[in-house]
DNA sequence: CGTATCATTGAACTACGTTCATTGCTGAGA
DNA sequence: TCTCAGCAATGAACGTAGTTCAATGATACG
C-alpha cells in the first residue's frame, strides 16, 4: 500500500538528492548544509533526518548516482572502442579522465566522503567498482592469455589505480595541475608501455 | 634580539607541532581539536592563534616534516639500490608504499588538509616534491636515453602518479584493501614492464 | 621603577550537524 | 462520517567545533 506519507517521504528523499546532487557538482561536499537543504526543499532540517540518517547517507545516494554515470560513460567508450584491446584500454581511461574531469566536484565527492573507520563501502559501491574491473580484465586477459585470474585481477587492480593516480594528481591545480592533452598522453604512455611485449 | 617573548613563542610553536604531529599520527587528521591541543601544550586556545594563523597551518607544518621524512626515506632506499635504473624504481616505489603504510594517518594528512581553493601549494610542497621528482627522472632519463625533457618529466609525473594510485587505493581498507605483498607486487609489475623494451 | 606596548587569556560568537518535545496529519475502525 | 491512536513534521535547542576579542597580565625600555 503507497499511503500518502510513504509518497511524500519518497518525494522528499527525491527532491533531496536532487538538490544535494547540484550543490556538491557546482560547491563541492563540503558546501553541503544541513540547512540550505531544508531551506531549497522547503522542509524543515528534521525532516532530512526522517529520510537519511544522517547527511553521510544522502552524499552516499548522490555518490551512487555519480559512480553509475561514471560506470556509463566508460561502458559507453567501451562500445564504441576499436577492436585492440590495448586501445580499448586507453579509450576507457581516457573516459575515466573525462568523467573526472567534466564532473570534477562530484567525482572528488566519491573519496572525500567521510566512511566510519572499519566500516565496508556500500554494495553499490563494490557492485559498480566490479563493473569496471570487468572492463579493464576483459581487454587484459585477451593481451596477456598465459596469466591466470589472480594475476589478472592484479593487473586490473594496478592499472586502474594508475590511472587513478593519473588523473587525481594532475587535476589537483594546487600542486601544478597538468593540462588535458598532458593527462591523457601520460594515460597512453603508461597504458600502451604496458601492454606491450606481453610474456 | 631573541627577546623573551620570541622565545616563548617559538616553543610554544614547536610543542604545537610535535603534540599535533602525535595527533595526526594516532587518531587522524580529523581528530586534531583546538581546544585539546591548547590542553595537552598547557596554553590557552586564543595563543594557537598568535602562533598559527589557523589549524590549518599548524597542519600544514606538521606536513611538512612528514613529507621530509618521506623523502629521507625515499632517498635512503635510493642510496641503497642497485645499480640497475628499473630496479631503483621498484625500490623507491615500494619505499613510498612503506612510509604511507607504516605512517597511514600522517600520509593521510598530506592529501586531505583542506587548502583554499585557488591557492597554490606552499614553497615547501613543491621543493619537496620536485626531490621526489629528481629522484625519479634519474634512473628514467637512463633507462630512455632518447626522450627529451619534456617527455621525460611527463614519464616521472606519470610514474609518480601511478605508484601513488596503488598505494593510494591498496592501502583503503574501506574498498576491500589489498595486502601488502600485493602492493609491491602491483608496483614491481607496472615499474618492471612500463621499463621494458624502451625504444 | 614606571609605563607604554604587546602577548595571553578564556569567555563569547558563529556555524555546523543532530536531536527531541511539541504540534498537527493520517487513516483505519466504530 | 467521526474519532483518536499513532506517526510524521517541525524548528528551537543542544553539543561541539573553529575562531575572535575585550580584558588582563607580562615585558622591556627609558
Amino acid at each position: 500500500m503507497a499511503t500518502k506519507t510513504e509518497i511524500r517521504r519518497q518525494e522528499l528523499r527525491d527532491k533531496l538528492i536532487i538538490i544535494a546532487e547540484r550543490t556538491i557538482a557546482q560547491k563541492g561536499l563540503s558546501a553541503l548544509r544541513a540547512r540550505d537543504l531544508a531551506n531549497e526543499a522547503g522542509c524543515a532540517v528534521g525532516a532530512i533526518y526522517n529520510v537519511f540518517g544522517d547527511l553521510t547517507d544522502l552524499t552516499l545516494a548522490v555518490n551512487a548516482r555519480t559512480f553509475h554515470r561514471l560506470g556509463a560513460d566508460v561502458a559507453e567508450a567501451l562500445a564504441d572502442a576499436p577492436e585492440d584491446p590495448v586501445e580499448q584500454l586507453v579509450v576507457m581511461a581516457q573516459a575515466y579522465h573525462r568523467f573526472a574531469a567534466d564532473n570534477h566536484l562530484s567525482w572528488r565527492a566519491l573519496f572525500d566522503v567521510e566512511r566510519a573507520p572499519g566500516e565496508a563501502a556500500p554494495d553499490w559501491y563494490l557492485a559498480e567498482m566490479g563493473r569496471l574491473f570487468t572492463y579493464i580484465s576483459d581487454p587484459l586477459a585477451v593481451i596477456f592469455p598465459d596469466r591466470d585470474g589472480e594475476d589478472l585481477a592484479l593487473l586490473t587492480r594496478a592499472l586502474f589505480s594508475s590511472v587513478h593516480g593519473i588523473v587525481l594528481l594532475g587535476l589537483d591545480e594546487a600542486s601544478a595541475g597538468v593540462s588535458t592533452e598532458n593527462i591523457d598522453r601520460m594515460i597512453a604512455l603508461v597504458l600502451r608501455q604496458f601492454a606491450r611485449n606481453p610474456k
